[in-house]
DNA sequence: TTTATTTATCGTAATATTGCAATAAACAAA
DNA sequence: TTTGTTTATTGCAATATTACGATAAATAAA
């Protein structure tokens, strides 16, 4: 269908999943890892550093915003983005809670 | 155009959005929690955990391995699946590595 | 062997995503 | 105001994903 059932499963769940679909294509991780090296906020630099055309760019940035993934900050007519500390943190405990748990499991294979 | 232009990015941005964009499904989030709980590996368990048909979640396992995420168990006419624990540590690594680096980054917002 | 159980595959309809040209909107500079 | 610069939005074609009924494949149990 191409539809997710997102009803049968809990809130927490759908919120990762989509938290997780956000970062899942390559050129929004460029885009991060982009924004992550160059500590000071980038804004349409992004556009000359991808091989992407501005509209698709912009799509991409709009939705890691509202993903709550990056921040945007108007200045004149240019916009700053950064990355949003809290939700990276969020997916580091995510993550470190698997690892942490998988340590001492009992696996079969 | 729906198709992602894997060549304009990096090897390493390329396998990590395939390897976020198969576990950015609320069902594949469920079948790793469920795996992460269980402590045991349970494998057609699943079917009867998860709200969904039997073939969709067969396809969902199926990505979940062709990904890395999980590997099988074939034990008589049932199938064993459970965590790759070297897959999950490296989705540790890194989102520890955007914190920390995140950590001491001036931001403009 | 026959029947059940378990899991995988195929086919397909419904929906979602991706990329970009065209264009708009918002502000800066002249 | 006019012109340039920067970013967002719209519309659409191409492709991908999701879910499941039907069915197959593989083994277990009777």
């Amino acid at each position: 269908m191409g539809i997710t059932k997102t009803a049968l499963f809990t809130a927490e769940q759908n919120q990762m999943a989509s938290l997780l679909k956000a970062i899942a294509h390559p050129a929004r991780i460029a885009i991060i890892e982009f924004l992550l090296r160059t500590d000071a906020c980038i804004c349409g630099d992004i556009v000359n550093e991808l091989p992407l055309a501005q509209p698709t760019i912009s799509q991409h940035l709009k939705e890691l915003k509202n993903a709550g993934l990056i921040k945007g900050n108007i200045t004149g007519n240019a916009v700053c983005y950064c990355l949003e500390k809290k939700t990276f943190a969020q997916l580091q405990n995510y993550f470190t809670n698997f690892t942490q748990t998988l340590e001492n499991q009992d696996q079969c294979c």
